[in-house]
DNA sequence: TTTTTTCTACGAAAAGTTTCGTAATAAAGA
DNA sequence: TCTTTATTACGAAACTTTTCGTAGAAAAAA
């Protein structure tokens, strides 16, 4: 089967527990998912399941306590998603969407000059 | 019924082409979307009913071609978009969004030139 | 007037997503 | 050993989304 490069949302929750955390079991997992949530221990189990069938995660499965390993990488699911919503919101238009997101005003000092210096780099590959 | 600040993948291709053409017939909207794939009248015909129904869009039934108007503002629902992708996929981090989304190089000269204006504004907010 | 085309309404199928219950088994604890 | 707890496998229900076919009415064309 081909890889979705679009999880589902349940997916990416689970996605983001695993990049963050590095491999884990579904008891790891399923335990910081309820602290944002209340989601049953089968339902991640199954969910897992479905993501290691599709591609989205792997299972090693030496231990019983089996531990869920990612295999999309964190960078390419982002570029991709951003891709998505780039051309299914935004007429394709980066400015549009950078824009937005930094209108939220949420975004430190800090990580607006190292935005400004990603500015400076591109600038100077395209004059 | 709350209205959904999220809309689905197909309603956001019907919202696009009301946003850009203004308030449209069934027929026009099926038109501009069969430029780009195949789908049927009725199938928009029917998102469109729902749409409705939702509150996502209102229909203008004065003619018998109803004419349908976007209840939804483009930037109000590209702003809640974002934030949804900031936590689904970023950990809520507006910077990397940012620096993906301009990772891609299809930022031009000009629109970084205003990125990095509006970035000039925010810093002025905060100092 | 008669036929053809266009339109809405709407049910329902098809496909995808999320949730959980139950069974079987293995491990841990009493 | 016997009982309790933890784990996987998996079917299936519940829900959501997308697609389209058919029917009936209105308008346009012949």
């Amino acid at each position: 089967m081909e890889i979705p490069l679009k999880p589902t949302d349940a997916e990416l929750e689970i996605l983001q527990v695993i990049w963050k955390e590095g491999p884990s079991t579904v008891r790891a997992i399923n335990d910081i998912l309820n602290q944002r949530k209340v989601v049953g221990y089968t339902t991640t189990l199954k969910l897992l399941q479905i993501m290691a069938q599709k591609g989205i995660v792997r299972a090693d499965k030496s231990d019983r306590s089996h531990v869920y390993i990612a295999l999309l990488r964190e960078e390419e699911t982002q570029h991709h998603l951003i891709d998505q919503l780039l051309n299914a919101a935004f007429g394709g238009s980066a400015k549009k969407l950078v824009m937005q997101a930094l209108g939220n005003g949420k975004t430190s000092l800090k990580e607006l000059e190292e935005i400004k210096s990603l500015i400076q780099k591109l600038e100077g590959t395209q004059e």
